[in-house]
DNA sequence: TTTTATTAAGCAATCGGTTGCATAACTATT
DNA sequence: AATAGTTATGCAACCGATTGCTTAATAAAA
């Protein structure tokens, strides 16, 4: 088993003490440039890698960013973390990954671990019933700068990185509006999150400005799996007057819904047009394919982490900028066009 | 801003020595069990937490565990990740985790990061054109263990993790077989790695053991990808005599694949009888729903993890395992049913 | 030639736990 | 009472890189 090469070894291989040849690799100024590539070159032939512990230690930072998601298993979320770790890695940063399950008190336990690995900052999109950031105190008492994506909480304290939910949900249900449906039922997650709250806010705004009625019974808290969509599929079978319109705000369950309302002997769009929500892959492989509203991950994460990194460099200040809205676009497609008739927006 | 507690500030509190703290923070026999207490709980008052990089400087290990995957964004992935987090997590373990975005070159990169991070150990899923394990050299010398996992490369250098991709190919081909198809097309990924190489060769004995010709026509090399789907039904409609069944070795490709060539008028599965691999979600949202064979992502990211700590802990020796081989499961669905006819296998 | 800048490099303390070895304070044995 | 054995704790070196301060050497200015 090799030994580890250390700086004093280099320092000895060229006689020069430990604090010059430290001073080298990191490029500082007060190095000749001779004596720089002399050590560079010693260090690479020695087989010398830097002992982050020792530089962590005495730097008091750890070039790691940690990250709590709800879950790992969404192509969403999935699309998120490939644009982070494709930036942190450029920057040099590691990734400390966890996910909460969507359980506020494993996302407590989770934050207590990332304070314990001292990561530099924090990017989180909340799980469900997650009510506020109180434990998250220990990082902002400490000024350890977080980044909220996605699921967010309205506050002061750190950056919100979202898209327009109101309007994407107004978007949505417009869509279908002009679609000619006139009851449209709404399935929807835990209205604690702003995104599921937000996107019912579009909905209801969007019947509001068209003069359509507002009925409860058109709106399902759901948890938006597989299962629910299919319960939702019989909820609507079982409903004295149908919904004529439907929008999901997440693809994966407007797709089981949808095809338990097929095998029901619905027909989609012309019975029941359907709206999803976060372009998952499956919007195109379900029959019609989905209309659906579709956001950067990718994009997200790649800004998400980016924002940090330049905050931790000192180049962007937090606490000036407070929400970052991305672009987003409703794609329409087959689930929601009734008569052949197009409306506004991108085919795809 | 607060400051940090150390055991230096407890060991004054509780008038002892650091080292005394140390060793009753860490469940040391030696030290009376009264005066544990009296420690641990100054340490909660005070809001003391170990400095890891303090600890791992001195230790030499640092209950990190580099992951490198092909990609993340896609629903195997994520769940063999979230398999691997639980685990690691419970047994206070961090990870890191990087994608070769299925390029050799990038997972070279990838590995020097991870060595320079200094892992403890190595979960690896090799991207499709790694030739062999060359860029881990520095991992095996230094003795720091690593467990292949999916993709994998025949060696004696450290435990793969698997299933039987032989057999799995050669289940999903008689299932075919068994439903009266004749003439099977095999869609498969980069044949450098053992998944798409034993798959492939699976399909191939079960054609030669139901005395069926083998024609290199019927067998496609692509990326898998949904284009590769896409373009693999065009090939298919422009064939002379097309397959009466097809087998893809991923199920996101078959998807895409039926979807086209329902579009182009095949009936499935009564023109082509088609099963996918992997149980995706989107296999049970594709009409008719799509035969697969279904192995535990969740799983074999557990027990990749479990084993590689187990090692680090002394506890397991990696050296005498070589294989760990995990079940599979044919799951026949719709998209392979011809006559209604039931063959061997679970109905989901 | 002396004084002042400028440049390049070294000294030594520091970050915060960990651990081999020594020691003190008891208890048990003879 | 003397010796051996246990148990509980402390001392101090150590892990390896970083950095404020000092110093030596050389160049530029007076």
């Amino acid at each position: 088993m090799e030994k580890e090469v250390t700086i004093y070894d280099i320092a000895k291989s060229v006689n020069l003490s430990p604090a010059t040849v430290s001073r080298a690799l990191n490029d500082h100024p007060a190095i000749n440039s001779n004596t720089k590539n002399r050590i560079a070159s010693m260090a690479e032939e020695m087989g010398y890698r830097s002992n982050m512990f020792a530089s962590n230690l005495r730097r008091q930072r750890t070039n790691t960013i940690g990250v709590i998601v709800p879950r790992l298993d969404s192509y969403f979320m999935a699309t998120v973390l490939a644009g982070m770790e494709k930036v942190a890695n450029e920057a040099n940063y590691n990734l400390i990954i966890s996910q909460s399950l969507e359980s506020g008190r494993k996302e407590v336990a989770n934050a207590k671990t990332m304070f314990d690995s001292r990561v530099d900052g924090l990017l989180v999109s909340l799980a469900s019933d997650t009510e506020n950031l109180d434990h998250f105190d220990t990082f902002f008492r400490r000024g350890i700068p977080m980044i909220l994506f996605d699921r967010v909480l309205p506050q002061k304290k750190c950056i919100n990185i979202v898209i327009d939910n109101v309007q994407a949900g107004y978007d949505a249900t417009s869509h279908l509006i002009g679609q000619g449906c006139r009851r449209i039922m709404h399935i929807t997650g835990n209205t604690k999150r702003n995104v599921y709250e937000d996107r019912l806010k579009g909905y209801k705004l969007a019947l509001l400005d068209h003069s359509l009625p507002n009925n409860d019974n058109l709106v399902r808290i759901t948890n938006l799996t597989r299962q629910a969509g299919l319960d939702s599929a019989d909820y609507i079978r079982q409903m004295p007057s149908p919904p004529d319109g439907l929008f999901v705000a997440s693809d994966f369950c407007a797709v089981s819904c949808m095809g338990a309302l097929k095998q029901m002997g619905f027909s989609i769009p012309n019975d029941i047009a359907v709206v999803g929500f976060n372009n998952d892959p499956v919007s195109q492989v379900i029959e019609p394919n989905l209309t659906t509203i579709h956001y950067p991950g990718q994009e997200m994460g790649e800004i998400a982490a980016q924002s940090l990194i330049s905050h931790l460099n000192g180049l962007l200040r937090i606490n000036t900028t407070n929400t970052i809205l991305l672009n987003y676009e409703l794609i329409i497609r087959n689930s929601s066009q009734l008569n052949g008739f197009a409306s506004a927006g991108r085919f795809v």
